[in-house]
DNA sequence: GGCCCAATTGCGAGCTGCTTGCGACAGGCT
DNA sequence: AGCCTGTCGCAAGCAGCTCGCAATTGGGCC
């Protein structure tokens, strides 16, 4: 296979060479699959599944395999450069360390709202002031019922 | 199998044969397995797994299947006797809906806390305000790091 | 440029947690 | 006692993820 150059025109490559540039540090390689799992977790948008990420890097390296998405992602995770969330069933959403908030996911029809950090704030010092405990609120899925199908009455 | 009328001193009768009332009003029928499940959920500490349920059970009728007790957790809960919590990995775990509390679940350690319903108060009432998002803190878990593993810098 | 070696990969098999299709069985009403 | 239908046991199946292994490849060093 031909190395061209940068054959993606995608403008993230600067953030996607930092990475690159911690993995190399840790004696890390930089490969293709690597490289191409970066340039999908820029592009995509939050909340991307494994199998996901794997369909938007197997668009340009057909045969990165799936458990070598998960392998690359458990090394990013390990970096610090993005996190994974369980919301209450189905796969694992991955998504930038950067811009932490919390998710509020309704259990009726499944959408995902953005919460800013701030609004878990308060129950983090309770948490912490009687329990000891450090949330991580990045790490979990707030589950209840959104306004529409609250209105709707659905179940 | 001789159906003997009260083999088991387990003290709960009174509020297993509630809910099978229940269970009857709605057309369902008592079943062994129905009735040992019941038992387990309420002789079993809260946070079991299906599977720890399916093993309790199994000691007294050690022909239910798992896919049984799947089944008749489905159908309690759709009842609303019992709930459901997704933890970050692993296996759900089930309770009784009755003592209405959330979990704090320590990533590192994998330790368990009960949090009062209180606790998630503000943060319940805030997400209605911002996003007429209506919190069932009752349905998922809070991960982070709990005290002990904190003071001791595990990872 | 070529060599070498460990990091990484592709692949398939395997694992856990849960669901489903099906024929047999059994509550419970009459 | 008999019928009807809910429920069961079982085995196969599925999603999501993990692992072992041999083949490949990045990249430091001549």
């Amino acid at each position: 296979m031909t190395p061209s150059p940068t054959p993606e025109p995608s403008g993230h490559e600067h953030q996607v060479e930092e990475v690159l540039e911690l993995v190399r540090a840790r004696g890390g390689r930089v490969t293709t699959a690597r490289r191409q799992l970066l340039e999908a977790l820029f592009e995509a948008p939050p909340h991307a599944t494994a199998e996901e990420l794997a369909g938007a890097v197997q668009v340009r390296a057909p045969d990165v395999h799936l458990s070598t998405i998960y392998r690359n992602l458990d090394e990013l995770e390990r970096l610090g450069v993005i996190v994974h969330t369980h919301f209450g069933h189905g796969p694992a959403s991955y998504h930038l360390a950067s811009s932490p908030h919390g998710h509020l996911v309704c259990e009726t029809c499944g959408v995902t709202i953005e919460a800013p950090e701030e609004l878990f704030a308060e129950l983090t010092a309770r948490a912490k002031d009687r329990f000891g405990f450090v949330i991580d609120s990045r790490h979990f899925a707030v589950v209840g019922r959104c306004a529409a199908c609250t209105a709707a009455g659905r179940e």
